[in-house]
DNA sequence: GACTGGCACTCGTTGCTGTGGAGTGCCAGG
DNA sequence: CCTGGCACTCCACAGCAACGAGTGCCAGTC
């Protein structure tokens, strides 16, 4: 069963008027602020049929209609209208993320800014290792047998780790290994480094295989497997504003779930290319705790390549539109900034 | 006007009952339960004084009685009974912090642990680097005429750094600064290295001095000056615990202080010795946004070195014996842990 | 002088009731 | 298919009474 034209006009209404006023919306005062060009009598049966259609619905008889998720999300497939940027924010943006002087200050800057763009809180994840490209590795000697393994990527990104050697290496074995495994590594994607990082003890003299071997397994270890994914968070306040009335009684459920990195990570983590937006409304959320928000989130990454993702969440009844534009426009700043590094 | 003994005890045993319930205690409760060997007559009229005095407040007449800020002050001062921690509580610490592999990893656990324990908000400072020594300082060759700058400090911490030299540099020029650096500040305090760094380009061959004041000056600026601390957060959904009753309104200004790390850095930062404790509770807080909350903090570092500092974050009726207790114990096992390393 | 039992009083909490109004569903007529 | 009209529902709100926890004070006792 399909809705016709203005049916579709009332639910993009209902939702509009219930996002702006946080409160259940009724016929009468649909029709005086919308030009819907009817009578309440009409709205209100098409208010029936939507509800039958469980697009929106009624908390008590007698209270006016509140979208359901449903709702929202047939509102931003096929309703919402484009709300761009005001000129004011785009520069805000530029001009607050071109000051930036490192990428834990780049990540920093675009979460506060997200935060505040959207009111809502605001969840950056760090250049995924995984996707990043090895621009070169370093071994420190700190002591006799003792070695840090140094690891900078091409987003910018340092991970070091302490080795312990199997026996003491002198000045030049350092500098042979440290040659060998950038020879291999440099440039290539850390995600295929499983396949390469096995070959690298194969043509290595007979003295320096076991320390290189140790190298090997540590760098699988801990570099590779163990891929830590990092995130940074701003804005929780903002969940704070109304409350009550948006987190029915599970506030402390969505703080919870924004202390689980897996959590966020997942929700923001998966994504394909940079041009695509996600949205979750509500149910659609797999994690309890969110079952009452709404999460916008996309790739960002120089060019076309997807390094990581940010996003931002709030209650299911947010701004939508307002969410969107912020969320593609932050996303793509911070790609060229990437790409200009 | 001094407190007789049994004033004292009345007032402990409101703080205590207060702090169990979340509700006004009356007279009559409070002979019940405490064994105070008097009528209920008598405490109240010792009720009476000590509201005068300003330990206590009644929200309204006919209601029971609340500790004021002051009345929390005297009760940890002087008449809270040391709670220490369970043996199992112990183990607990014990056994999650000593399968840290790394100082992320550390701190990580740390606050987590911490929250868990006092079911507050936890928050640990990472080791400082104006309170660490350099172990290591590396160069590393990305192009020509571009470094990084690694620092490695005594507690683990990695700090890097990207440099644009004046002009290229050979392999052995590199090798040259290194040694340079380390010879002169390895084994020294951040704190001191502003008084060290100015005197590293002095007995350089001429040739390399353009590239010695370069990496002097970054040093000075972005590892010294610019002495970004980090900390780390957990918990924050157990203020959502008894929200409405014990953040009068303000539980956004709470989640906004706890967004500013400045503000939190002064809170847990501050401290001089790992043994002091400092509490501050209510309107101690000189940030406007925690005038309702409590903060427990001390520093801890390997043997009696503050490196940092850590602490525990709640509403003024937080069970101050216990929590005491788990920051005291916690700030203990982080140090020899730190010693170990 | 310090403590106690007793008593009158205060005042928030709880539950009940009634009214107003926003909003609905439905029907008959254009 | 739309509209005006009407009866109905039910929440929100205010007023009211009963209740009870808790107080302050006073007179009496040790």
């Amino acid at each position: 069963m399909s809705l016709d034209e203005r049916k579709l006009d009332v639910l993009r209404a209902i939702v509009e008027d219930y996002i702006a006023t946080q409160e259940p919306v009724g016929s009468k005062s649909l029709v005086e602020r919308h030009q819907l060009r009817v009578s309440s009598a009409t709205v209100r049966n098409d208010m029936a049929v939507l509800e039958d259609e469980g697009y929106i619905h009624q908390p008590h008889t007698s209270a006016g209609r509140v979208p359901t998720d449903k709702g929202y999300r047939l509102f931003v497939d096929r309703l919402s209208r484009v709300k761009p940027l005001s000129p004011a924010e785009r520069r805000a943006i530029q001009r607050l993320l071109s000051g930036a002087v490192d990428l834990d200050d780049i990540v920093h800057r675009t979460v506060r800014l997200l935060a505040q763009l959207t009111r809502q809180v605001a969840v950056v994840q760090y250049p995924s290792l995984a996707r990043s490209t090895v621009r070169h590795l370093e071994l420190v000697t700190l002591a006799p047998g003792r070695l840090m393994l140094v690891m900078i990527t091409n987003t910018g990104r340092v991970e070091q780790r302490l080795v312990d050697m199997p026996g003491p290496l002198g000045e030049d074995d350092v500098l042979d290994l440290r040659a060998k495994i950038n020879e291999k590594l440099a440039g290539h994607r850390l995600s295929e480094s499983p396949l390469l990082i096995p070959t690298l003890v194969d043509d290595m003299p007979l003295a320096l295989r076991p320390a290189m071997a140790t190298l090997s397994s540590v760098l699988l270890e801990t570099l590779i497997e163990r891929q830590e994914e990092r995130l940074s968070l701003a804005g929780t306040a903002n969940l704070a504003r109304g409350t009550a009335l948006d987190f029915p009684g599970s506030f402390r459920g969505v703080l919870e779930a924004l202390e689980e990195e897996v959590v966020l990570l997942k929700l923001i983590g998966e994504v394909e290319s940079p041009t695509t937006l996600r949205i979750r409304i509500g149910d659609e959320n797999e994690f309890e705790g969110l079952r009452t928000t709404s999460v916008v989130s996309t790739g960002y990454g120089p060019g076309s390549v997807v390094v990581g993702g940010l996003g931002v969440l709030g209650p299911t009844r947010m701004d939508y539109p307002g969410t969107i534009a912020a969320v593609r426009a932050v996303a793509r700043y911070v790609g060229e900034l990437l790409a200009q590094n």
